[in-house]
DNA sequence: ACACCAGCCGAACGTTCGGTCCAGTTCTGG
DNA sequence: CCAGAACTGGACCGAACGTTCGGCTGGTGT
């Protein structure tokens, strides 16, 4: 087994049990290795599995969502992409996002301070963003913080109402009143 | 100690550290009883205290923000009151909810259904409020989830940027919104 | 042919888990 | 004042935890 497929069997289990219920016999048997094999490809055993993970989740979001917008497009359509770039990575909001996932116990301890500042990050770059689009400095890091607000909360609401097709809806509608401006 | 302060400090253990991470001596130091003592007070151990946790916090929030729509006031009236009731329930973001806390692992199998079906009927009662400040219905359904969805969606982002503020200034411009009409 | 090593595993380590037991101490009604 | 209920602390249990270790494979370089 290669090591991307490896890392995400293993990220099924954390995004399903959170940090503290994903124990090594969880991962173990869903990987389909050993304990003690896991301990040959993560010496650091599950706190380095956890800390492996959270940096790819983190990357495959910048990548996948946050990228967009810093190409050099229309501002608007920037924005339209991150959505998407957002929807996809949450698998339409099948897959809960393992840094949300992350935000409790233990592992806030060890990544929270690392975690807040690259949203912070975030937040300030989607800000600009929506400064070129032509808000005021202010109105644009006020739409941020909704944007970014609306995201995680549907797809948190798609799983306490145990509806993945309201996150869809709400992406779509989010699209719509973002391009026309 | 009477119940009540006793379930709060329960409460802080498993807001901070989720079910799993919860543990029975953190439960116990955090209470400043034996576990003995907790098994007296919750013969069925660390399940029966989740549950009733749960419970407790799942009335509080009916009866701090849902209740507000069930009264006969103007709806956007009662709109904004709720979002108000809401944010004394997180305590101006700074307290995670605990429903939202329990919505992974075993905290989630045992109790998730009962959690989504409570929360498709707040959507209802919600989306009806919203129908009748004059959206149509499936508009009313829409804006009942994006309110839902701005609301946790602050309040995560609260946690997950390390700035409790955003979600204060969240609520008073929702609120702002709301008002108009 | 042999040594080597990445990859994997079973068995066990010490620790902590959720939970139980029991000998007390405190509270309370008669 | 006392009996019994309510409550507590601490020792204790088997099971599961994260982790370690020695050894078994199969392929690679020489």
């Amino acid at each position: 087994m290669d090591q991307a497929q490896l890392l995400s069997r293993l990220q099924l289990v954390f995004q399903e049990h959170g940090y503290e219920g994903a124990t090594l016999s969880k991962l173990a048997a869903h990987s389909g290795l050993g304990k003690a094999s896991l301990y040959h490809h993560f010496p650091g055993g599950k706190a380095e599995i956890g800390a492996t993970l959270l940096r790819g989740a983190v990357e495959r979001l910048e990548k996948l969502a946050f990228a967009a917008l810093r190409q050099n497009a229309n501002p608007r359509q920037r924005l339209t992409e991150f959505v998407d770039g957002f929807a996809t990575y949450t698998e339409d909001g099948a897959s809960p996002c393992l840094i949300a996932a992350f935000s409790q116990g233990s592992a806030w301890v060890a990544h929270g301070d690392a975690v807040a500042e690259q949203f912070q990050s975030w937040r300030a770059l989607l800000a600009a963003t929506f400064q070129e689009a032509g808000y005021k400095p202010r109105r644009a890091r006020r739409e941020a913080d909704a944007l970014l607000g609306v995201l995680y909360g549907q797809l948190l609401l798609a799983k306490l109402s145990d509806d993945p097709s309201a996150f869809r809806r709400s992406i779509k509608r989010l699209k719509k009143s973002l391009l026309p401006g």
